[in-house]
DNA sequence: GATGAATGAGCGTTCATTCAT
DNA sequence: AATGAATGAACGCTCATTCAT
């Protein structure tokens, strides 16, 4: 019956939710394996039923953690967009933007964890479950369809914005320098339009792609 | 004498070669004290008598590579300038930018190592001997003294900058996604001259501050 | 009704072959119990409803393969001697022992186990199907009654028989030490021909014994 | 100085002897590094400092165990020759047989630990200090020389006596099966002196061999 | 009877750290 | 100052065994 089935996904759960405490506690490397299952309340052994290492733990909630980011921000978005007739992608985009800065300042740790263990293949490759699963790159694609603009090297532009928005956060919010958060988002809201813009066809080559 | 304090500093200098060289083949969290004692040809309790644990030498080394490339690129353009009469910053800033570039595509390691290690606080100490040690912002400011434009928020900037060359290049380099570093070079570029401008300050302004 | 005692039967025998299967392939410290038994498609738990742990299923196999072994090479001596009016025993000792010799080379892990694991009190013990269960000992008893000589210490005898047999295969098989089998055999069956020549009676005590 | 060599010969030491007495109390599969260490007094880490794993001990511990047996043997033989003019090959062998089979009566657990991880080759390579470090075999070839008698497969002969001689103590000294070993006794020097005969050369090969 | 999730003791191994030399 | 033998805590991992289903 199903029960069994459930009180696994229950197991791996709470190895999940014990994992990203203490990783965002203390650290990754900090942090062993008995730990995670003692504060999950099983024994040792028991962690292995579920997960091969740690690395596959942390894996698994990079992906998760980030997943969850990025489905608020688009979730807030799609909320958004429901009320506005006059779709405009990059107003979309910094949407999403703030929107990701803003849960990155309620949670730091989250932003810390995040920030050292994503990788562009795990974050190009989210999926959206109010988009029936389609994953993060066509979230973009959707967006920059209903534009009346047309843009070249969409992933690469995606991938600037993403790490930009990343790597400046970092030390900002967590370490408060080299100035406040409020401070840089203004400047990088600015450097991401400019980076759209860079990114934006001319118009001969939007008639061309027409 | 002097002596003995030179044969200190060749021990701590062997020291920190040593675990460069181990941390870079094999990873920080895989090398050992005892490793790098044995590598740099000395007893592992002789290691304590220069370095606290593996994170001191960590630290050191993150400075001085992250300086040796800040030294190189600035030695690069100091050559270049004095073939050059005219001084223009943002080509400067550039030639920093694609020299640095440069190096990180030499040494994917010494990306790896620094990418992951440097933050901002060590990055904007960094000193440079040609300059009589003033630190890496003092450059920028010397630099941007010989313009005729003025800029706002100045180690905002070069921390935006900063951070996108840093964050932009580790995946590009190391693992060629999204797209291969020829490809993101003209647009990185491109986008951190669209950061320059963007913190220049207005006519109105330049005449304020002058 | 049978069937319950047959569907037991099948399983001890389906756990039996899984673990021979194991310990040959790749030793008995190294065989775990959930191995054998996922190896006979059981659960882990099934197991210990038919056997204490690896050690009693090592025993039975021993047993097991050393009556397979022997019953083999006595049933070919049967046949062979329906079609021989004159019979010797010494002739029908050394058929037994170049037979069992064929199996080794045949089956060398099978050597490996048997030898590294059969002991005397279980070897003397076993049952051969074809004379109603009784003894490898009763065996040669009939053997020896056959024969016109008398043979002191008979349990004696063929202990340094069986013992001289194993003990010289098992380097020579297993690792072609410190001669070939090929090499090994005539002497080896010279050797066995003078234990049972030493271990005949004089002819006072045959007549003794009369 | 010599005296941490010294030092270190002991706790190498130290751990043999410990594991010797755990290997034979309790078999080696049952016995655990962590025991061995404790047993000598040790750290468990500075089991690690001297040997690989516990069956480098093991290997250790065999060569020199089956090197005490022998030489044990070899110098009471020499003891008695010289106070004999007359020296006879076959009973030089059977005086060593019997002296071995004495020690092994006097150390079931060493017969134990011996005869299950004694192989060929170790044996064959065992080295006297009485003669030189010259191994094993060249005592027999030695023996050999001062006959007058000339045999056959040197090697071979030895290896079929040395087998059979460990496996029929076995269970003999151990078990008391099937016998008692001085019921053995008698027929096991009767079978040797047999395999020694069965060895001689014809008198026409002793005169070509000549 | 059969299952397999759960357990936790115990394994081998590593390694930062100490300290007598 | 320099050594490296010694330590033992802590690690990852395995596995025999139990027991609710």
């Amino acid at each position: 019956m199903g029960k069994i089935e459930d009180k696994k996904k229950q197991k791996k759960e709470a190895l999940l939710v014990s994992a990203m405490q203490l990783f965002t506690e203390k650290g990754i490397a900090e942090t062993s394996i008995s730990e995670i299952a003692k504060n999950a309340k099983m024994a040792k052994g028991t962690f292995y039923l579920y997960y091969k290492d740690k690395y596959e733990i942390r894996d698994h909630l990079v992906a998760r953690k980030a997943n969850e980011i990025f489905e608020n921000a688009h979730h807030c978005l799609r909320e958004k967009l429901q009320k506005v007739t006059e779709k405009n992608v990059e107003d979309c985009i910094i949407y999403l933007v703030e929107n990701i800065i803003d849960q990155f300042k309620e949670s730091p740790v989250l932003l810390k964890f995040i920030a050292k263990n994503l990788s562009w293949g795990v974050f190009s490759n989210i999926r959206i479950r109010d988009l029936d699963n389609r994953n993060c790159m066509d979230v973009f694609d959707e967006l920059l369809q209903y534009s009346d603009k047309r843009y070249r090297q969409k992933e690469l532009m995606i991938y600037m914005i993403v790490e930009l928005l990343n790597a400046t956060c970092y030390n900002v919010i967590l370490y408060h320098m080299p100035v406040e958060i409020e401070r840089l988002k203004d400047d990088l809201i600015l450097a991401i339009q400019n980076i759209l813009k860079q990114f934006e066809c001319s118009e001969v080559e939007q008639l061309e792609s027409a």
